[in-house]
DNA sequence: AATAAAAATGCAATCGATTGCGCATTTGCA
DNA sequence: TGCAAATGCGCAATCGATTGCATTTTTATT
């Protein structure tokens, strides 16, 4: 009936007359076997073509040898880059990898979490979808113990390990090189202010103007969803204010390319009469002309830290949750480089 | 001593003092048992925090509800559109997705695919990494008779289902549009001619050249690795020719527009002078000025085939090992509108 | 040869959920 | 009231690997 069937320890027990616990040892490269012993099951074993089953072991020693990563969107730059640092450390470290995306959806993100529960991950990886506002689903990570690590989206009410990037001085930083290149009106394309990333960015950029004596103007800030086209729409009213800005700090790379784009058809000079910074360095912002200036995001580092923290957390069972941010990097292109160009 | 232990269904039924059989049973909606023993049974679950332990529960049913994907690399826009696209599906199925990348290793990949079977994932959905060259270890599937879809890389030697994308056609069809658009002398960018997608495309622009009467001059085709660098090292060689080119059709987007500012930064006229075509669709091809005519590589759509196949071959045991080839799309664009702007 | 210690292996239970078949209770009918 | 059928639940085994403690075998020493 089962001839089919997978061959087991058993399987190998039974043709050498002797014990599936033994067979399971020797596999297991147990001292308690001898070498001689080990070697007949092992060539038993590669006839057989015998394989472990996992979800037997797994289940015998309630662990699963598995990550679990949620993210917004996995076709986002940053976040493949981030599960594609994860992943490497995770594989390297024999954990498998259970990937989802919430759709930036709080319901399909509760969902996710509590399958990822009931299939007993080892530890969850996550940055919170845009919607989310409440944790229940969540804190029962904490109240089980089982290891937790946020990345880049995190919430201060849940007490764990986060991987954060410098928001704040990233935006501070690429305001500063603006004013340091000579520009005198700063205009910022923000995102959503509920998101703490978007909002230390602003934040950066108001403190940056403020440490060089230059008046905060809120007619300066728009705040879009980081789209090409709400780049365009911003950008135009930002050149019909009556006193139009000289530079502009975009929350990320697309609406940079967008706004750089509508600028040059214009007939404005980039970056001689109007500077552009991006934000998380997309591939294309080397590759365009003028090349874009930007702020590095980590993503793949941030993945590898991730999984660092939270093999850690598995396997020493320690819990010292700390907060790991990333420093940024402004990587100054032809976008924003007047003084180089006079 | 095991106080912090998880709740089972042992634990609901000696609360209730009904064996745990009409526990599962009942948590299962079994037609056998009560609307009032299901009832107690829920309201005892919730209160006891019961979450149902899959790992118990998938091996005795011999079925881990997990589809493995695996790929070369996952932060290639394509290839993480495609996880997406398959992530879509099988979670609305209830299947889980664990994924993994190569890293265009044999080694590596045959170290996943052993893991993946280990774990009894349910189906496997890979595209071969591109130093494979033995199978033994994707044949093992077909041989336990375990759900196998191959994407966009695919190998002649195993017959199960496969997708790809009609590269031929898309090289064809580019080249046809060009010489409609009254390009005279077209070149071509072509990746390595190991893969079969850059043979094929570059068979097509081959074919479309014979068909309108065109010889083929092996001075305009150029192999390369098709990065930015090497995409201006490439038009820079074909610009230097006795008779250079008139238009351009580059196996992908991103030396596409690096071939596109080259040009541009020389003073030639895109599209006036000279034509571009990429291929892929990447994201910036929309927004770049002039906007990169392409051809659309439908990785999402890709995905959501896989899945729905996959998900089909567990279901239903059948096996009908069919290709399935996706259309591409010609995107016309400016960057090869000559016949527009005039 | 006898004994003790070390090495090697085996028995039985565990992990937590599922399910076939048997048993107990309830319901309906004569 | 008694009997048969229907409904509801329980026992025990299964899934395949692991492991504590007991037992057996081997080795070394006197």
């Amino acid at each position: 009936m089962n001839k089919q069937s997978e061959p087991t320890i058993h399987d190998i027990a039974r043709e050498l007359k002797i014990s599936a616990s033994t067979v399971s040892r020797a596999l297991n490269d147990n001292p308690r076997i001898s070498l001689k012993t080990k070697e007949k099951i092992k060539a038993v074993a590669d006839s057989l073509g015998y394989r472990p089953n996992t979800l037997a072991s797994n289940l015998r020693n309630k662990k699963s040898n598995t990550i679990g990563i949620v993210v917004p969107l996995i076709n986002r730059h940053f976040f493949s880059s981030v599960i594609s640092g994860a992943e490497d450390i995770a594989f390297k470290a024999g954990y498998n990898v259970v990937i989802s995306q919430s759709n930036d959806q709080a319901a399909k993100e509760i969902k996710i979490v509590q399958s990822m529960f009931s299939n007993r991950v080892d530890g969850l990886i996550i940055s919170i979808a845009m919607q989310t506002n409440t944790f229940e689903h969540l804190k029962i990570f904490k109240k089980k113990n089982i290891p937790l690590v946020f990345f880049d989206r995190v919430i201060p009410e849940i007490i764990t390990d986060k991987i954060v990037v410098d928001d704040f001085a990233g935006g501070f930083r690429v305001t500063q090189h603006l004013i340091d290149q000579g520009y005198k009106r700063i205009a910022h394309l923000a995102g959503t202010q509920n998101l703490m990333t978007y909002f230390d960015r602003k934040n950066g950029y108001i403190e940056a103007l403020s440490k060089n004596g230059i008046s905060y103007d809120e007619s300066l800030v728009i705040v879009t969803s980081l789209t090409s086209e709400e780049g365009v729409t911003a950008v135009q009213q930002l050149m019909e204010l009556p006193n139009p800005p000289d530079a502009i700090f975009c929350g990320n790379d697309t609406t940079a390319l967008s706004v750089m784009i509508y600028l040059r058809d214009k007939g404005v000079r980039i970056p001689q009469d109007f500077g552009i910074v991006g934000f998380s360095n997309e591939p294309f912002s080397k590759v365009v002309s003028p090349s874009i200036s930007t702020i590095a995001q980590p993503g793949f580092k941030m993945g590898q830290k991730a999984a660092e923290l939270i093999i850690k957390e598995i396997e020493t069972k320690e819990r010292n949750p700390q907060t790991i941010v990333l420093p940024t990097e402004l990587i100054v292109r032809e976008s924003s480089s007047k003084k180089s160009i006079q």
